[in-house]
RNA sequence: GCCCCCAUAGUCUAGCGGCCUAGGACGUCACCCUUUCAAGGUGAAGAUCGCGGGUUCGAAUCCCGCUGGGGGUACCA
């Protein structure tokens, strides 16, 4: 087994061309919600199914029994379908190879006869030693002299006779299935995302992997393999942290004696400031979590696809179908990409831009309720309203969860503000009072109560006063919103009705008084 | 510590030996537009292509070393 550890994938592993018919696979652990670097990860195979015209299997890996979280499952495809990422098998609706959750597969024994092939083959072997056992293996290994962190677990039993393993088993002792790992030569696999370059590792820096838990529970190792070889994945496209497990996986498909698979690690996500990976403990980055604010699927799948992809040296703007026609694994980065909240950001807002405003209207509407300005569930007359004041935020909205404080002042009775904000450059107390007067009686002169007239007035005035247009329209701006910073004024006030104007222009003034 | 991967402005990236006086985007700043804020337009600052050696007529692009960053080092995935 040595001899072959030495691997060599042929000239044709190196080829880039995809020419038979494709199926890759997201196997996420359902050990909580679903992060922003899953999802890139999960939509990188979903696009190289798409652009070459095969198939994504997603997978569920609960072969952790420890971390495995209710509902996870669910919220993980809840947030893949948000995105926009289907699968042609999985879970919930099946296919030709399922059971597609490992933990209903191992009750299947679908892990424990490849297990034993391996054991009676001479690649893989019983091992009796406990986790305190491996304890004192590793304080002996120090107690030589040996630096504690260069300990590679190698148990005992690789040399056992028959016997003994028949005898310590027939007392009745766990035992785990471990893979035999050669102690001399190396390991080398070619990566996609490298070019085809060859990474290679010493068998010598590696260990005897646990292969079957104890418990009859495979680990993520020998199950993912399983699942891929029965379920005909061709291309494996993973996280960049696999890389160094993928020598064990490489010497498993040897020692099977299956089809390979082309590898392909594609870069982590890093987190903003650049130490580490992204974490959904340290990092507000749960998938959902960016639904809520406010986040359109479209901008999210954009934004994750030049998460260490490109498409050329200016394009990123680019719907699905675009983006699955030119998703190509070549144009991947090795290099990891970096969490850039603001980018996110301000992609998201070109795509809120880019609706009509009743759609924004309709996504807004949820909002709205949550915060209590509409009501549940809402009428007519709210949706016309809405429909009327969605034009004055629709471009100044960078996430949808913005528009209630934005819109805040429409749905209030009374607003309150310090009265000096009335005051504006260049003016006082009294002379603001002139202007506010003069100007409730300029509007309050309106006949037809538009946009177009209420412009008209309030420009007049500003001629007839020999006032700067900034001095009249922001005192009028914080009268009737409270605000130094809104809407467009004669469309707020357009808007906002002339009843209410007038009252908060009329109360603005005596205010200042 | 050891192993693996990576390395272009604050950030994301284009570049795969001569088209680069290094292109685009986010962010920052200025100006224009303008009733505020945005949006939009124009422009600016910001990268000795991490450092040092090679190879070559010629290197951001190839090779080596170093440094830095990331990942891994579990009966977790």
């Amino acid at each position: 087994m040595a001899d072959s550890m030495s691997s060599s994938m042929g000239e044709s592993y190196l080829m880039v061309e995809i020419t038979g018919p494709v199926r890759v696979r997201f196997a996420p652990s359902p050990t909580g919600f679903l992060h922003i670097g899953g999802v890139r990860t999960a939509l990188f195979n979903w696009l190289f199914a798409r652009h070459y015209g095969g198939q994504f299997i997603l997978r569920i890996e609960d072969t952790d029994e420890k971390r495995f979280v209710q509902d996870a499952a669910d919220d993980i495809m809840a947030s893949m379908r948000w995105v926009g990422i289907n699968w042609d098998e999985g879970p919930d609706k099946g296919g030709p190879h399922a059971p597609y959750v490992q933990s209903e597969r191992k009750a299947l024994g679908i892990y424990q006869r490849p297990a034993d092939e391996l054991v009676a083959s001479g690649h893989a072997y019983k091992c009796f030693v406990t986790p305190e056992g491996e304890e004192a293996m590793r304080a002996a290994w120090a107690a030589k002299g040996e630096r504690p962190e260069r300990f590679r677990f190698r148990g005992p039993e690789r040399d056992w006779t028959h016997a003994q393993v028949a005898e310590a088993e027939a007392s009745g002792a766990p035992f785990t299935i471990r893979l035999k790992v050669p102690f001399d030569g190396a390991t080398s696999f070619h990566d996609l995302v490298r070019g085809g370059d060859q990474i290679t590792i010493n068998n010598a820096d590696l260990y005897d992997l646990v292969l079957l838990k104890t418990s009859g529970m495979p680990t993520y190792h020998l199950a993912h393999l399983v699942d891929d070889h029965i379920m005909g994945v061709t291309h494996v496209i993973r996280g960049e942290e696999w890389v160094p497990s993928a020598p064990y996986h490489i010497m498993l498909y040897q020692a099977f004696g299956w089809q390979m698979p082309t590898f392909a690690h594609v870069p982590n996500i890093l987190r903003q400031d650049g130490k580490g990976k992204l974490s959904k403990r340290r990092d507000d980055v749960s998938t959902n979590r960016f639904w809520e604010r406010g986040y359109l699927p479209e901008a999210m799948f954009n934004y994750l696809s030049l998460q260490g992809w490109s498409y050329d040296d200016k394009t990123e703007i680019m719907s699905r179908e675009e983006i699955v026609e030119r998703f190509t694994i070549d144009r991947v980065q090795a290099s990891p990409a970096r969490w850039n909240p603001d980018k996110l950001k301000d992609m998201n807002g070109i795509y809120i831009r880019s609706l009509p405003a009743t759609d924004v209207a309709d996504l807004l509407m949820p909002y709205m309720v949550k915060a209590g300005m509409i009501a549940d569930p809402p009428q007519a007359k709210d949706r016309s309203y809405l429909e009327q004041m969605t034009p004055l935020i629709h471009e100044r909205l960078e996430e949808l969860q913005q528009a209630p404080e934005l819109l805040a002042f429409f749905f209030q009775d009374t607003i309150s503000y310090e009265p000096k904000l009335l005051i504006q450059k260049q003016m006082d107390a009294a002379r603001s009072v002139d202007i506010l007067r003069a100007a409730h009686a300029a509007l309050n002169s309106i006949e037809n109560w538009t946009i177009s007239e209420i412009e008209e007035h309030l420009r007049a005035l500003v001629e007839s006063l020999g006032v700067k247009p900034g001095q009249l329209f922001g005192s009028i701006r914080v009268a009737v919103s409270g605000r130094t910073v809104a809407p467009p004024l004669f469309d707020t006030l357009a808007v906002l009705g002339r009843d209410r104007s007038l009252a908060r222009i009329a109360a603005a003034a005596v205010s200042l008084e």
